[in-house]
DNA sequence: CATGAATGAGGATTCATTCAT
DNA sequence: CATGAATGAATCCTCATTCAT
């Protein structure tokens, strides 16, 4: 193989890549605005210019391209509280630390927020390689992991309780991850006097009533200092 | 109009709402197995022994369907609510209640909850009342305004710290059904030493984070007193 | 249920057996002109004025459309040949009736005959119903068998050889199969002098083919007498 | 031009030719498996490690790939038959020797012999260079020339009576294939006693039949004496 | 020449909805 | 009112063919 032609090879490796994540990113637009029953092999296909044909190069399925999207956003998403978890703080901020890198990644990718907590999940049977499927669950466990190490951290360091870290890390993930869907939901329950509650309030008071919960001294939390229209903890 | 059409009239009268409930029972199970837009009005049809067009005389649409099944489930809940909203007990032991009280809707209930929470939402533009809508938004606003009704009493009855009732409800009511919708998901993420957690003792903790972080003196939880394999708050 | 319900049902049920059949009948159509793969559902749909879903009320698939039309075909045959079956006359000459009546058969209904013998089989894999796989199956059998019972009965009447009358049929069926498919190909080989060679004086040749080697005396054959362009057989 | 340019085209001429074969008889592979509609030109590529376009190069389309196959297969065919023609024997003989060599042909080119008579044909209509399509009509005729001359040869010498060559020859040719094709199509009926009956007694009964029928004097048949499980002609 | 990525027409099948009975 | 046959738009996916490299 000549020279010129092995850079055409790797001009085309390069080519390819891109087309792949053109693909994926017109797949996400669609699959977060109609979710993936709604959303169609054509749009998607319209909407980064491309020949509906072309997308079965990239992706078996239409399956396989959505669960290929999740591991993306999952994988993103690790990555980004992986940062976080080796950062050296006691664990009280760390676990404010993961919160705002999770409130960063979600207003940064709501889409791939959509797409892997609100939309139904499809039928995965046969149609998405196996492996695809392991990995997402991997991604997944590894985020909550990180949560979990950092509370066993704080139990180790004494400034948190004797709690069961993997029990915790399930339920303030979940936990966070029903107020950010609230939020993402559209705001269907508002205070009709007071307007909508903002995002980062509502995360700041999950995140002291955590660590009033899981601290064995008095917590002093300033997950977003002075942004606040009210004193959402007004410890007297 | 003689007695005997009147009469006939009231059992036509029940009749139909017999047929529109037995459609609702029919509906709900096959949005709850398969997703709004995988089930179809021929099983629906099927399962409730009904004719296809039959169901159209009853419900507008498929959507209309659906969302009136969500109607359904959000109006339960809102009463199971209502009901423990008015016991005499303090803030703290009413927030224990509430929470009781979902998990038994949750579990009496699974199939109504998986349509509220984690069936992709068909697109309702023009296919479903408004007042329907609006119907469904009000029972979900209910919800949280008993939370937030019982907060306010601690805070009024000094229990509990001086904190925005309604932040605070969405808080509480988003982080319990992240918690439950994580446990619904099917335990994707399970401890593969200690196995799946149970939902109560996520329950559990979730309460006791909750109540610390709510209340001005030393929280006494008992929301599940003894059935944990650990223990959930080993307080020292 | 009312006098003119039943009728209106009765009409129905007739109105139905008459779509069905312009369904085989358009598929048959199709399915001769272009063979199973290339015919499609919106042509043989279009063709007797339905909507391509229509189509799915009568038949299950593209497949069991295609086996229904050959079962139609050899249920047909086989019924032809079983009234000659029971008709009184030696077993030479029923062979002759029965070559007769399948030249016939041929005749009137070559749709069904390249359906049968010259397309190509579709994967019949799960799409079909068993059932009407095993009755088209049953049909040939059935038509092989009649030529058998009249092979046997020309030996137990001491005309024929004693010769294996199974493998005689089916050696004759298949043979004369072969002929009228060569014939039905569409006549590629002509001799280019004397021109097609006319089917019957093919099929008569065969005939008497198979009594000089199937009979213990000289036959006296007349299938076509009289119609020949030149003598088919010029015994001396 | 230069030697060694000489000696280049050389190879690469051979080369070609090579990969003509090898295309040739993957695609041979794959029609006679799935049919020509079923098999895909890149299965073929695939297993004759050549790329899609590739196949492009050396045939038109996927049709006159199909042609071309059958071409080879008529041609090979007529070749084994026209040695048979010039050998010295009397002309029942020589019947019984192009049988057997037919045999033999399909013994040993099943898949020419599927592909030639069992696939559907494809629309052949301006995809293939008519100057194929007749070359693939001359080989048939010339088969059945062969036979045709044979039987005026037998005619000639008085063994044979006087029939029209042509139209016996069409009608042996046709009856044996149409014995072949059953065979073929995988004993769908079988003699559920004596189970299926062997390729070479159906062809050695119809071999003795047309020579019954063709000859002035009592044959002596012996197509392939001895191997038979029951005597399949039991002249008194 | 050989390649194989891209194309896009085309096909089987499904299903919400309607409407004559 | 209830029915269920008919509809036909919509959708996923395939694959022969082309063409830039």
């Amino acid at each position: 193989m000549s020279i010129s032609q092995k850079k055409t090879a790797v001009r085309k490796k390069k080519e390819q890549l891109e087309r792949r994540k053109s693909i994926l990113a017109a797949a996400k637009e669609a699959f977060c605005l109609k979710g993936f029953m709604a959303a169609t092999m054509e749009e998607i296909a319209d909407s980064c210019s491309l020949a509906k044909g072309t997308l079965y190069l990239y992706f078996k399925s239409k399956e396989d391209l959505y669960v290929s999207i999740i591991l993306e956003g999952t994988s993103l998403l690790r990555k980004e509280l992986a940062k976080i978890a080796n950062v050296s703080l006691p664990a009280d901020k760390l676990l404010g630390e993961l919160l705002r890198s999770y409130l960063n990644f979600y207003e940064n990718n709501r889409k791939y927020f959509r797409i892997m907590f609100l939309s139904s999940q499809p039928d995965t049977g046969d149609r998405v390689p196996d492996e695809l499927l392991k990995q997402c669950a991997d991604q997944g466990i590894a985020c909550m992991q990180v949560v979990s190490d950092v509370i066993e951290k704080g139990i180790e360091s004494g400034i948190f309780r004797k709690v069961n870290p993997w029990t915790y890390a399930i339920v303030l993930w979940s936990a966070v991850n029903g107020i950010m869907m609230h939020y993402e939901q559209g705001g269907l329950y508002r205070d009709e006097i007071l307007g909508p509650v903002p995002l980062h309030s509502m995360l700041q008071d999950a995140l002291d009533l955590a660590l009033y919960g899981l601290m064995t001294t008095q917590p002093a939390t300033d997950f977003e200092p002075g942004s606040e229209e009210y004193s959402p903890c007004e410890h007297p």
